[in-house]
DNA sequence: CCTGATCTGTCAGTCTCTGCCACTTGTGGC
DNA sequence: GCCACAAGTGGCAGAGACTGACAGATCAGG
């Protein structure tokens, strides 16, 4: 994503820009109406194109919020095969969640509000589930690398789902309270849940 | 739901009966051709009523195959709060969810059809996370209440979508092999892969 | 048999999403 | 500066899921 000057820029430029600007229409409009209140017609004519050209942007209504999934997935993905391979596996997988939240360059006000739109709306937390799906399959494998003993494939599984899920808690209570703690901290208190003896 | 012989009982009868062929017949269709390759009009043909028919006893196309996600949730808290209150939290939801699969009158070769079908499309995927958040929102209070400290809600709220998570992938895994283990056995080890030192 | 409630089908309409085609605009070569 | 080519855009038509309204059919109970 987003070459050092790539030849014949100016076009990606554009569409960049223009991805970017549907997206925060969008979004704004769905947080004060509500996803399903509001159509692509009405997004198109915010923007200022025609409802064929948003969906030449985002295939589907949804991805105006969900963004790129694979892009995140993969971070986390390469933050987690980085990690020393006798450290206990919930150590590892906190670490690299950590580190994607840790990431400069996101708004926070703009994160707030794509958080609770999509923990409002059915098809969004559809599209959220998908992208953990993704993300699953790439740390998955690594994890059950990391593991000893029998049926690692399946405890792997339980293992990743289960940290997904601690995740996804954290940025959902992150979104719903109002700034006074951070999200690194919900999510150690998440993850810590699964942990009593630790 | 079945009432013991409800009073003007026949017509209530016809209706399930009319329900249960609809399901039976969708998800053949589905299992044979893709959850997307079948239309509303394909299944109402195939049952021999209009397609209007089909959306009355059935909001959407996914609730075909996913039925009432309600009536187990129930059934699961009930098994929940009637759990010793000193058992441990996780030997407690584990029981529950035992409960729910050794529940007699499900048909297996269905049962597995339904789940193959399920995991293979997005949009059933999406409405069985629905049902799991329902799930989740039954069960969250009761073990919030069995859990002493700080951040009882957040604890609880990670606690209960982990076990969700271990119940989904015994079931998946269930699903793909062939009858060599029981569902209830994948549940376990499954649920174990979270406590290694249980 | 008749009345009223329930069930069903048909029709029209909304909304998302997808091809298709024509038109405009920027890019690069001459 | 001009021109061919690619890329972006808009309008149109259509599929498919779903909803509301209306009219006819069916069945329980008096």
């Amino acid at each position: 994503m987003s070459e050092v000057t790539k030849p014949g820029g100016t076009r990606a430029i554009a569409r960049d820009a223009v991805r970017a600007r549907i997206s925060e229409v969008a979004l704004d409009l769905f947080d004060e109406h509500g996803f399903d209140n509001v159509t692509v017609e009405q997004i198109a004519a915010a923007v200022g194109v025609s409802p064929r050209s948003v969906h030449r942007y985002f295939p589907a209504k949804e991805d105006t919020v969900i963004g790129d999934p694979a892009g995140w997935g993969e971070h986390v993905r390469d933050q987690l095969v980085a990690r020393p391979s006798d450290e206990p596996i919930w150590d590892a997988l906190l670490a690299s969640y950590e580190a994607l939240l840790a990431t400069p360059g996101r708004n926070e006000a703009q994160g707030r509000k794509a958080m609770r739109v999509l923990g409002s709306t059915a098809a969004l937390r559809a599209r959220n589930l998908e992208k953990h799906l993704l993300w699953a399959h790439l740390l998955t494998p690594i994890v059950a690398e990391r593991l000893d003993g029998d049926h690692r494939g399946l405890r792997a599984e339980a293992i990743v789902q289960a940290s997904l899920a601690c995740f996804d808690i954290a940025l959902t209570a992150w979104a719903e309270t109002d700034a006074e703690e951070s999200s690194v901290e919900l999510l150690r208190r998440s993850f810590g849940a699964l942990q009593p003896t630790a």
